[in-house]
DNA sequence: CAAAGAACTGGAAGCGCTTCCAGTACCGTG
DNA sequence: CACGGTACTGGAAGCGCTTCCAGTTCTTTG
């Protein structure tokens, strides 16, 4: 083995070895056309003696390309970001990422220090796009993404803004197959816990409970706002109990407020499901650890990712994609069966903009 | 408002209409010595109205530093990033990120193609540093690590290395907690399930149990293997049940194989913690969901990414910082109640290289 | 067989920043 | 008042790459 110096080798030094030109070498390594075959082979010859690997810093500056994207999560409360949810988004971002030679900056910004950071950051051409992910109503990241001549590509919409280019589940069909499927079990007081309601998933997923239950003729008074945690769940489901001990089913806008239902309701001294049928929403992993398992609505989160990166990769490469809304599905389990049927599957229908 | 071309202001402009040369332009904003107070005063001043942001790729190129460090998973299966540890880890690394101008590169990289991705974005000189979490025993990031020229900070050791720089928990004396606490209980027939053993992490969690029972004399002959996940923890115990259906108590080394055994125990009609007992490891969301909640051994796993992020900036700075390894402590709730005792808590001591 | 492409080459000019260094201005000293 | 410092300054040389363009060679074609 022949140890180099510690210096890294150059493009400079593979056309020396290659006995060609620093253009002619630049060419071959990035396949740019008018080399021939010649050159390129003395070149990657060279680069395989040399272990050259080309300077990012030096092609970004010469290109006027970062090479890396951020997905940038805006969340008051760091605990939330222990949500799963984050996880598989990330886990499909990356997975997309790798089909390509763009790296993923992940910045937190959730303090007012942590948003003029990522500011910089997105200015100083660290960065050619950039992933928003959940942003609450009145998140200043959104402002933010204007300023920018970035492309931006959201993962589920803000509240009262229809973005260019996003993502999203089809929470508000989730919800509404989800009510109705506890309508069908003969369900008749049907009570849902939301999440915040500054959030358009949570407004999405009240307007599908709504919109099942106005279609049956049942009435929707039966709703109390939570904030997403099985904390928040378990309170928000005392209260409706108070309000209307006669509720036969809850749907709870996510599987930790429903895991939270599922306690309150123990504690009161119902069954599950037969005095008081359970479904949640995104299929979290707490979802099969609850007696019983919990019914849910799955949205495909690594896909979301997925979506998410390869819409803002067009953008990037110039041309111009088109919104996404992901199906949902509802899976029933233990919450919500009326006997002992099995696990069923069902499609949302796919309403974007009806 | 003067809109400025879509063109970004570079230094030159900057310097240009603060009259002074690039040069002094550039000490300006980097703080740099000499500097007089009136040409710092006209370059701000400049950098203000000309709303200028530093070209980082430029001042990469220039200064040889990347300005950005490399947090790198390597998970054979994606499912397992899911878990909360991580998420966590993040948080923490991105906490003590945000007192530098660094940014965090995150790279999943399961696959043979993600290692290599890893190694070639390490190898461009696009991050100043690395992070490598959770190795598993014969994971080929480690040979990469060595290879590199760059400092690398390792979470959680590797099996059979001592890395030279690393953050960890202190998992030993955390297991031996966890059992002295069982032993103190009056539990006799004490089992555990441990972690995946190619991990050190698992291997430390069954010595410190395996020394607590020492101690006290009892045999420890009630082990078994499983993966850290839910379902392993159930499987396991099932195996430990039929084996050994005397067993009084269970150490799992992962809240997620404690809520499993909780799940087996309740199945095989075993009442918690009136006939078993059980201490799962992490602290994780899921040990306040089970019933009864799980007692834990809580590793601050927050801290140990910023510890991890911290060390890495000192070995970036040229400094030489020391390996840590970070305190656990014990919290006792219902899965391991003598009676109804409030929740206690313990400091294991450390014992780094005992 | 001359002229016109086609295919390829390498010199040179950047990309936007930092930093070395020679130079200027200005200070206090003997 | 000449002197050695000190405090700044800006010109210029990179950092390592891409890319334009003028030039060269070789192949076609009328």
């Amino acid at each position: 083995m022949s140890t180099p110096p510690k210096r890294r080798p150059t493009l400079d030094e593979v056309a020396q070895t290659a006995g060609v030109s620093r253009a002619a070498a630049s060419r071959a390594i990035n396949s740019s056309g008018n080399v021939s075959p010649a050159t390129r082979q003395a070149v990657e010859r060279a680069v395989r003696e040399l272990d050259y690997v080309p300077n990012r810093s030096a092609r970004a500056l010469a290109t006027q390309q970062a090479g890396a994207v951020v997905l940038a999560v805006s969340h008051h409360d760091p605990e939330l970001f222990a949500d799963p949810f984050f996880a598989q988004v990330i886990v499909g971002v990356s997975a997309e990422l790798e089909r390509t030679d763009l790296v993923l900056m992940l910045v937190l910004a959730a303090s007012e220090h942590g948003r003029t950071r990522l500011e910089r950051i997105l200015r100083s051409r660290r960065a050619d796009g950039l992933m928003l992910l959940s942003l609450h109503g009145d998140d200043p990241l959104h402002r933010l993404a204007g300023k920018l001549d970035l492309p931006v590509v959201y993962g589920g919409r803000p509240l009262d803004a229809e973005p260019q280019w996003y993502v999203d589940a089809d929470n508000r069909g989730g919800a509404r197959l989800a009510t109705e499927h506890l309508i069908a079990l003969g369900r008749r007081r049907i009570a849902t816990v939301t999440g915040l309601l500054d959030t358009d998933a949570a407004v999405q997923r009240r307007r599908g409970y709504r919109e099942a239950l106005a279609v049956a003729g049942l009435d929707t008074t039966r709703t109390v706002e939570a904030d997403f945690t099985e904390a928040g769940g378990y309170a928000a489901t005392r209260h409706l109990l108070d309000r209307h001990p006669d509720l036969d089913a809850v749907f709870a806008a996510s599987d930790n407020m429903a895991a939270g239902a599922l306690r309150a309701l123990h504690e009161s001294g119902r069954r599950v499901p037969e005095d008081v049928a359970v479904v949640g929403f995104d299929d979290a992993p707490v979802s099969r650890l609850t007696t019983p398992q919990l019914s849910t609505v799955q949205q495909p989160i690594r896909q979301l990712g997925r979506e998410m990166a390869r819409m803002l990769v067009t953008l990037i490469e110039g041309e111009e994609p088109t919104p996404l809304i992901l199906p949902t599905k509802l899976l029933v389990r233990g919450s919500s069966l009326p006997a002992h049927a099995p696990t069923r599957t069902l499609d949302a229908t796919d309403v974007p903009q009806a």
